[in-house]
DNA sequence: TATGAATGAGGCTTCATTCAT
DNA sequence: GATGAATGAAGCCTCATTCAT
């Protein structure tokens, strides 16, 4: 039983989420240098001070948004995995739950995807240590595929690289193009060449 | 009647041409909003009036930079694609010279990548009409393919996007990662995954 | 009827203490601006709230410093005057004292040169009161001397100040130049140019 | 012949000053911390982004006035000394000139009095070259003093300091206080003092 | 046409002060 | 009395854009 979560603390911890959801919503939309902490905080209903209280400045804030959201990532494609045996069906488990996510958090993909490059070292890390987390998991399932003799004897790296690569790609084109597409069909299309291939 | 690009003339244009060449350095290394118009004309070695003289503004200038690098990719393409008649070689080269053209300009590439989301409409509309040059090609070979009964019937559009999402990520986790590719290998790869799917 | 300083009470004393203790170092080591009452309630072990208690604001508790300390200035020059009758030793003796307090708190001296003028009234008429203690000693010091014929006859008050002056920039200099002198040495020179001059 | 001080140059310079003078107005009255670039770009009519085009940032401003004024003692106080060769008139002459110089910069001495201490390096290290060029004056003027026989042998950089000291902390009460006194009788207290001591 | 000094809006950050707990 | 999260005014600095030369 851990007491005294104190009300002061309540009200720290409601606040620090308040932040952090405005912040996803404003560098989502604007990207990272065009938001302002000014608009995250109108959002959010506090003063501008209170981001320092939470957060160490701009870039803090913005490490936190993310890993607040990558935090989910790598669980949730596990969780999908692991619901089945059949290997060429965790294949397509991991493909589809990736996707998903990325559709469900659209708007964290864009901004992963959009400012990469502006932070040299800390948020490159933290980003692979992230998103290799889903990496392993695909090189995995691939690793057992190749043994069980499912799939071909390929580099499991640069396959997973690969596959990885044409999920992101989709998800690269729907993000830009804004068109409504039917996930189960794109995750499908994927599957199938992935597996078989585009020559008859 | 063009006779006399008169010595102002000259100038003007070589002077437009250094703008752009420095732009695309530093837009590059920096990205959009890091980079300076004043580190811009320092490394031309012009004046910063003088940028105002050639592009109406900042972004003016960004688009001019794109526009002039993305106006190779198209022909570059549509070059490598009618050397052969037979449509899987076809299918290779075109994705062979699609690779290496981001390659060669991999920090257009970057760029591009980075700062698409800073402007809604403009530059995604020139990048769109760009960029779907490379698209159709690419269809083209994937529907005469089908016709030739070289490839299965599958939604071509899909196909090509799917395709080229797979190139786009490989060519985006190089740029992330770093790392030196084999370029060769890694369309090997593609091209293996693209005609004959992972799975035995 | 003064009894029982209620358990409360004591407490209360002794936070005051801390803070004051904890504000004389930080604004010694850090001057009044760059002092900040968050490194101060830090150092004292106690919340940021708590000056408030104790003293009106920054400045209420920059003065509350200041008095502490210079309150014992005059009592300090005082008791070393009185131990000698003769009116050169006496002189001898009051310099040497100031010196020595001074010395003593040079984080305090340091802090009184940098930020008298900071506040133009308030401070400066606090400074003023008791540094004047001092210096209504040094003139009683000076004008007996006179009386008795130890010491030429002269504008009382002028010597003084320019006495004073001489020790304070003498050690306005050690502060500066934060070069270890011997203090004795310092003391002597400055009384042997005082009484005798520097002329043969 | 220098030609060509563009009319722009001319502007740039005038502005340069601009800044400067009003910059001196405002770090005098109001201390470094306390001065506001906006308050000083306003006393200069010039905006807030003109201050960058001539200084680095504020404390790059507050360095150049230091420095476009201590430039002018040491030539000052030079040229008051080399006009009689009698040793004691020489440092009669030294002391009155150094504290005319304080008095015509009451102003600039107010601020590198109350500013010291926030710089540790960079501005000590340029304050102590430009003081010191009176300082050595100073002492050259005393050992010569000492080496005719008209000054007694005493340490020379001890006693340069002393008496530097002693103007400097007359100089320094003048500020406080506020009063107006008579210059010259304050010199010739000092004098008097210095050559002969205040005993009888 | 080319220049580059001047402009000033706009952003990030600090920190003394307040007030609900 | 004590606490410390929240506040928001105020400051420094950047940099795209303008315009007189």
């Amino acid at each position: 039983m851990a007491h005294k979560p104190s009300k002061r603390q309540q009200r720290a911890d409601r606040n620090r989420k308040k932040l952090l959801s405005a912040a996803m919503k404003v560098f989502s939309q604007k990207g990272y240098h065009k938001a302002t902490l000014d608009e995250i905080c109108r959002r959010a209903s506090l003063a501008k001070g209170t981001i320092y209280q939470h957060f160490s400045n701009k870039k803090g804030l913005f490490l936190g948004v993310v890993d607040s959201l990558l935090a989910e990532l790598g669980p949730c494609v596990e969780a999908a995995v692991v619901k089945t045996d059949d290997d060429l069906l965790r294949l397509q488990a991991d493909i589809s739950a990736y996707v998903q996510f990325s559709e469900a958090h659209r708007s964290l993909y864009r901004l992963l995807i959009h400012e990469q490059s502006s932070f040299t070292k800390e948020i490159r890390e933290r980003l692979h240590t992230r998103c290799f987390s889903h990496l392993e998991i695909l090189e995995g399932v691939i690793r057992q595929g190749i043994k069980s003799g499912k799939i071909k004897k390929m580099d499991v790296r640069s396959a997973a690289f690969g596959l990885l690569g044409m999920c992101n790609s989709i998800i690269y084109h729907r993000l830009i193009s804004d068109k409504p597409y039917s996930l189960d069909r794109e995750v499908g299309l994927i599957v199938e060449i992935v597996l078989r291939g585009i020559s008859r």
